[in-house]
DNA sequence: AAACTAATGCGATATAATTGCATTAATGAC
DNA sequence: GTCATTAATGCAATTATATCGCATTAGTTT
């Protein structure tokens, strides 16, 4: 199926480049110049995550956040970094801290999902 | 504030033990035998976890699963452990593996959340 | 310009978790 | 054992996150 270009993706991809920082469907709405219905928008993003161009982090707020993928050159993150999450700015940002773990090979583990909670440098 | 004995507490902390795994409130109320209310079952997590009785992780499907916390004797868990989620038998377990992870000190990191998913041993 | 169909908007729906409030029952004092 | 205090519970309503069906819109290719 091929993808079509739109000015919805556009405006999310927009969102989440200036940013930097993972963010949930509500946060994106909030920063969108136009309007988007919620429902496009999660449809948006879950198609991301699918074609690898955004990653999916949910962090112990039970809530669900996405970031770009960033490629591995310089200021790279590593396949599957660290997350912080300020409970005072609200954001979410990916560390570039890679998570490390050494389990028996019987386990398959196919996602990795670790976030870590408190007060950003920012806000410190 | 004192805590009381109640049957719902003893059930509650009656299947944890017995699972020795991370349940959700969910499948908690499946395996008790008495009737419990769900908003009650959530009260006594809740009240568990602040009592530093249970830990509660976050997974990635967006729940809460709940687990006794392990002294630190034999066999236990260290304070900020993995856990592993198989989508297969669909349990969470404590992972005697430990979360490590150095950022900067201007990072107040206040509670960690690692879940790993995938097959387990059992099911692999 | 026309056809194809991906993408969208809207409303409904599913699920997780919490909250207010009246009632029940565990605990301590007597 | 009885009574008083209030923690704990049950129930219904509520909040919040996320998804889904379906009719419509609009991007893309010919």
């Amino acid at each position: 199926m091929k993808r079509r270009n739109t000015p919805t993706k556009e405006a999310v991809l927009d969102v989440l480049a200036k940013t930097g920082k993972a963010m949930s469907q509500d946060a994106i709405e909030q920063k969108i110049d136009i309007d988007i219905n919620r429902a496009t928008i999660y449809r948006i993003l879950n198609r991301f995550c699918n074609d690898g161009v955004l990653h999916r982090v949910v962090a112990e707020d039970g809530k669900q956040y996405f970031a770009l993928c960033v490629k591995c050159d310089e200021n790279q993150k590593p396949l599957h970094h660290f997350h912080f999450r300020c409970i005072k700015c609200e954001t979410i940002e990916c560390l570039p801290v890679e998570v490390n773990f050494s389990i028996p090979d019987e386990y398959l583990v196919e996602n990795v999902n670790c976030v870590l909670t408190g007060t950003c440098k920012e806000c410190s």
